[in-house]
This record gives C-alpha cells, structure tokens and sequence, in this order.
DNA sequence: GGCCCGCGAAGTGTATGCACTTTTCCAAGT
DNA sequence: ACTTGGAAAAGTGCATACACTTCGCGGGCC
C-alpha cells in the first residue's frame, strides 16, 4: 500500500516483504483464523499483483510454519494438533529459560532495572485489570528476556516461535485470576535474573511458560465443543511439524 | 531424479523438492564452498527446469538460512561472520542442553540402552583413528540426543541449526586429539543420562557444544590468513541473521 | 593522465499463459 | 433413493516473456 507506485515490475525487496509482513501479522492477530484457506488469486488482486510473487509470499509463511501447503491444494493457515501444540510450547519453555539464564549471567546493569521497573509498572495492569494493558506488558516482558541474553540467534529462534503460537494463544488471559498468577511468576524469574541466579531464572522461566502451555490448552479444549465441532485438529501430520 | 518423467509441467511434489534436497545437501557437505554465488540460471539448465522453481528453491534455501538473498542482487551462499558462528555456537549449546536435559528426565530403557551401545561401540574409532568415522558416530551420537528429548519441535530446531552449522565444521576433528576429547565429554553426558540427572546432562552437554565451537572458531581462524585473505566475513548483517 | 558520466550487457523480479491435478457436480446404473 | 462413474470447472505449478535494476566498460571532459 502507502506509497502508490506508477511503475508495475521488478522490485522485490518491497513487495513481496511488504505483503508477508501484513499477511503473517493477519494470521498472528488472528484476523485470519486458523484453517482457513488462502486462495492465491485473491491475494494476487487484494496487493494487485501477479500471482508469482504471491507464491513467493506463500513460500515464506510456510518456512516460517504460519501456514501448510499441499503439493496442489493450495495452502491453509497452520492448524495445530493438540499434541503439537504442547511440543511447540514445550520448546518455547525451553528456549526461553535457556534465555533468562543467559540473562541472569549477561544482562548489563540498565537492562536489568530496565526489567524490574517495566515489571514494577505493570503491577497496576494487574488490579486494574485491563486485559489488553497486561497483554502488551507480558509480550514486552518476553521480549527483554529474549534480548537479554545477547545471543541474537537464540532471541530469533524465540521470536520465531512465539509467532507460531500466538494465534492460538488469544484470550489466554480471559481466565479470571490468570493475568494475578503470571505477574507472581515474573516476579520469581525477576528475582532470579537480578540476583545472578541462572539455573533458578530457568527454572522458574519454564515453569512459567508451562503454566501458560497449560492455560492455552485448556482454554483450546474448553472451546473444541462449541466453536468447531468437526474437529478441526485431525490431520495427524506425521513429523512435528515445527521445522522453522 | 528417478524416474525421468516425460511430461513437463505441475508437479511441485517432487520438483522443488528434490532439487532443494539436492542442493542444500551440497552446501551442508561443503561441496559449494560459503560466498559462492549461485545463479539462477545455471540452476534452471542443470536440473532442467525454468527459473520459477529455481527461485523458489532459494526462498526455501535462504529461509534455511543456507543462503543469503539481497534484493536485486542473486543469492549466495550463506557465510557467517565469527561473531554470528560464535552466537550460533551458543544456540545449538542450549539446545543440545535442553535435549539432553530431556532425554534424562524421558529417554526410554531401550533408547538409554542404544545410547550406550553406539557411544561404547565408538571407542575403537577413537583408537583407530578414522576421523570421517567419528565423525559419523558423532552426528548419529547428537541426533540421538535431539530424537531421545522426544519433543518434535526442539528435535527439529537442533537438526536446522546444524544443518545451518555444518557448513563450517569441515575438518574439525583433523586436529588431533579432538575425537579423544570429544569422546570423553560424550562419556559424561551419557553418564547423567543414564543416570537420570538432569541438570548434569544439560550442563556437560552445553560445555561439550561450545567446546566444539572453540575448535571450529580456532580452526577458521587459523584458515583465514591462508585460504582466503580479502576477509571473506567482512559484511555486516545488522541482525542476527539466524532467524531460522 | 585521471575522474566522471553514460551506454551496454547480464541478471533479477514480475506478468501472463498453458498444462496438469484436484474437486465438484451431475447423470446413469444398481 | 443411494451410490458410483466421469466430465467440466476451479485452481495449482511451471514455462516463457518482458521490465527494471545493477554492474562493467569505454569515451568524453576536466
């Protein structure tokens, strides 16, 4: 969008970016649900271009596991089996401690009072209850965990994943006490991190990560009976399917 | 390959696949050496196909991480600069703990057992000194590890890491007594496991990898003033570049 | 003699067309 | 009426063609 350009070919670095960017982050607001069919010719009109970059769009969002193709029927947004999502968020848990050692042991001073006042602040988040407040505090929270740990590979590969499960992590903090309970295990990892703690920031890290594992299935599962009930997690898949 | 189809168009099942096994295998082996640039053309001719396939070919590849696209500029092979090895190292040490961490808490009898097995079987290649069969035994020796977490996702993290590594291990266990040492620290990592502890498995593991990434940093710096002296890993990357 | 500008060739990115596969729907048979 | 075969339509995958960008080279200008 933005810029209309009058030219028509050859470019690239601005197309086919511009589009992936506002199509993965359809999919990860969930705007687009999981399951639903992407037909390539209607992408190629919504952007108004041919549907040869569209394919290499597609192509990204596989390798980045947002979507399934099927040799020739077409591609699907990622739907996730029940026990996939479990390995997938158990590999967040560890990657994520695996991080938060990493920050107890490098994090520079600043960014260690950086992440106890952003901590501190969002306090108020949690007795005001703005759900919405909570949410952009904890994936913010996340995020300096990730960097933290200066190794810029380790903060991609979390990254990565974090955007593979979040469409299926909306109102995960819709239960009631659940945003209370997060904030105490922040504060356990906060306290492991800022005291060079390594081994117990992992350890409360992933503790963490699965308790939210947890909350995402089973709000997942409460929801399988009323929303779709053709069981939408059939497709068995065969490897994890988390290559990324 | 295989069986050479007569027929010309729509396939995809097969074609980019292939071709994409093929040659990233080319790239992990070190047959096409980091820096080479691959033109889409040649490609096209060699494996007889036009250039569409080819270039989505390269989408997977770069989204591998194999090779580096700039915008209107052809694709290269992937060359990592020491810090981005080094951070990568680092990575591939987490993950390799957090499985190994795993395989302690969940390895079955039979897969402890083959463990054991194939590392004591090992031994006699330390002695004998073949470097390519150790080198066999040793990336059997990791994949067990990756497999024995039973966790798909994190499996499938480690094995693209190495994949993306591999290309800058060649000839690290020349020097000479890498096999017995590397042995060793596979002896210990064995031991937690079989011993059921965690913490102990994760950390020997985690010393064992970036034992590894010392060797191959050294080994590529003791390379760079003769093989190739106009600084081959000068470009700057910005990011990570490991976003995997 | 050295630097800069413009022109040409090589190569990348996109559009379009065509071949094949899959799916759907309708008709005929049981 | 239900199932089953097949044909048409929809949609994917590849090839080819074309537009634009980049890099290299030679001639003109300082």
């Amino acid at each position: 969008m933005s810029t209309q350009s009058p030219l028509s070919q050859a470019r690239e670095g601005n197309t086919v970016d511009e589009m992936l960017e506002q199509v993965a982050d359809e999919i990860i607001r969930g705007d687009i649900a999981p399951g639903t069919k992407l037909d390539a010719r209607v992408m190629a009109e919504r952007f108004a271009v041919s549907r040869t970059p569209v394919r290499e769009m597609f192509a990204h969002l596989a390798a980045m596991g947002l979507v399934v193709r099927r040799p020739n029927r077409g591609v699907t947004v990622a739907e996730i089996s029940d026990e996939n999502l479990m390995a997938m968020y158990e590999a967040m848990a560890e990657l994520e401690a695996a991080c938060a050692r990493l920050c107890a042991l490098r994090m520079t001073l600043k960014e260690r009072q950086s992440l106890q006042r952003l901590h501190q602040s969002a306090l108020h988040h949690v007795r005001d209850g703005t759900t919405d407040d909570y949410e952009a505090y904890n994936l913010e929270f996340h995020s300096r965990l990730y960097a933290g740990a200066h190794s810029p590979c380790l903060r991609d590969m979390a990254l990565t994943t974090r955007s593979r499960l979040q469409p299926f992590r909306h109102a995960q903090f819709r239960l009631p006490q659940r945003p209370s309970h997060s904030w105490e295990e922040h504060d356990a990892i906060v306290g492991a991190i800022l005291a060079g703690d390594a081994e117990a920031a992992a350890r409360a890290t992933r503790a963490h990560v699965l308790q939210v594992s947890h909350g995402s299935r089973d709000y997942l599962e409460s929801n399988r009976g009323n929303d779709r009930p053709r069981g939408a997690h059939t497709h068995h898949d065969g490897d994890g399917g988390c290559d990324a």
